[in-house]
Parts: structure tokens; sequence; C-alpha cells
DNA sequence: TATTGTTATACTCTATAACTATA
DNA sequence: TATAGTTATAGAGTATAACAATA
């Protein structure tokens, strides 16, 4: 019986191995770059998140990338400290803050995409063209599940 | 743009950030069940790989898991201290170990399966027919990215 | 001398609980 | 009184470095 035609509890955990391995091994070969700066998973979440929407609360984003509140807090923390990110008063909840990106975030942004991603795009163009078609189609599922 | 058209960077940017998001929430759900006993992502992952390959020396397994040998020995002490697996001599290299599963491993894998994975195998009966297909098409090439 | 595995230690990321400020 | 965000603290998981045993 192959991978293809298994059953719903089998995709299911042949699904979590793959993902979670998968996981640690993007965190891992980045990890060996030696990039500046060095950015976490969520922290480049977060950062895509805000170039997609603009403007957007802690709040939101942390609803938005599964984490808690404070860790988001510490998130856009360290991203306000490295210049990437800036706060600015609600303007009518004063208990918020919108966060947005600056310029120097939307460079770094588009710096890391580029040589953060290197070792997956270079293991992408390494695959046969159905190969990544098979990842494109499943890319919007992997999104609805992620945020399920 | 649609996804599905995307370039091959937007693909990896894409596809590392769903990955990623998804591995921390699946994360988040298991840790919300209560399990008994509670297993980690890499402890499951290693049980499976014992059943899949009967017998395994440390090494193997941390080599196919992509973690470090340190965090597959804590693993394996772990699930060895759990009933879950057994270790015994190596045949013929005495500096390395044999692990394997227990009965209670096969149980226990075997029920963490069912139960450990029933947010994501519910996620997946949301699905259509059609997404599901797409994933079951994808985890092939998800699998092979994983051990790249 | 090289390799397998373990021990000691530290780091990263996230969570829960308690607190502050504002609605 | 409820909510948004922060601070303090703890836990899970992994890594590197140093060590022990064996090849």
């Amino acid at each position: 019986m192959t991978v293809s035609e298994s059953t719903g509890t089998d995709l299911a955990t042949s699904l979590r191995i793959s993902v979670s391995r998968l996981a640690r091994r993007m965190r891992a070969e980045r990890a060996a770059q030696g990039l500046v700066p060095e950015l976490a998973d969520t922290q480049l979440a977060a950062l895509a998140a805000l170039e997609k929407h603009q403007v957007m609360t802690p709040g939101e984003l942390a609803g938005r990338e599964q984490v808690r509140p404070p860790s988001m807090t510490r998130v856009a923390a360290s991203l306000e400290a490295l210049g990437l990110i800036q706060r600015a008063p609600h303007p009518v909840d004063h208990r918020q803050f919108t966060l947005s990106l600056t310029a120097r975030g939307r460079e770094v942004l588009a710096e890391v995409r580029q040589l953060r991603e290197a070792w997956l795009a270079r293991r992408l163009r390494e695959l046969s063209p159905v190969e990544r078609g098979a990842l494109r189609k499943a890319l919007p599922v992997l999104e609805k599940l992620s945020r399920s």
C-alpha cells in the first residue's frame, strides 16, 4: 500500500511527522547560514504578515500566527529593537498599538527571503516539475490547516 | 497572482511559513490533550521509525530524524524509561546499541496515533476530497524534502 | 587515532500567571 | 468589570563541548 493510497489516519500520521521534521530541518539549516540579523520562524512570519496587511496590532499578529500574546510581545520587541518594525499609538483604543514594517524591515524581509530560504529553494529546484506542482497544489491546504 | 502560479522563491517562502506554523499548531493542540504518556514529536517519530525498521542504533535514529546524537540519547532514554523501547548490545560493534520497540511500545504507538492525531485527522476529514488528494500527492515530496 | 554514545551545560522559543493601563 | 499588552517565571526541546568506551 503506497502513501497515496493510505487511509486518513495514515495521512495524518505521515503528514505530522513530515511537517515536524521539515520544520526542524529548515530551522537547523537556517541557523547554519549565520545571517544578519538572525530571525526566527515567528519573527519572519510576523514580518511577512505585516507586509501583507500593512498594519496590525500585537493581538492580531498573535492570533494570526497562533502564538500567545506574551510570545508576540517578545517577537515584536525584538523586531522593534532591530529597527524592522515600528510601533504607533492605536487611533481609537489606547490599550492597543499598531505595528508596521519600517523601510529597513521591508529590505531585510526581501533579503532574508532570498538568503534564508536558500536551502529550501535549492531543494525545490532539485525537484521535478511534477513534484513542485504537487507542493503548489498542497500549499493552500497546508495554509488552511495551519490556520484552523 | 495566485499561489499556484507563484515563483520558486514564493513557493519556498510560503512553504516554510506554512510548515513552521502547522508544526507549532500541532504541537500546541497535542499538548492540550493531556495524553498518557506525553510523547514529543521526536519521541513519536523515533517509535515510528523503529516500527518501520525493527532495529536501529541511536546514531541511525539521530541521522534519520535529523537531530544530534545527544538529543537522540535523551529521546531514547525517555522511551526506554517508559518501557516503550528496549536496548540490546550490538552484535558486532560494542560501542553501539540496538534499539527496538517493546510490545508496550507497539501498543502505545497505535494508541497515540489515534488519540494524538485526533486534531489533525479531524481537520483532514473536514477537507474536501480534492484537498486531501492534494496533500496525499504532496506527502512523498514533503518526506523527500525533510530527508534531504 | 577515529567513532559511538553519553554527560554537562546553555540557548531558543513558547507557555501560564500575575500585573498595568485603558475601555 | 473586561480587555490589550507586558513582565516574570518556567518548561520543552535541541545544540555544542567535553568525556568514556570501543574499534
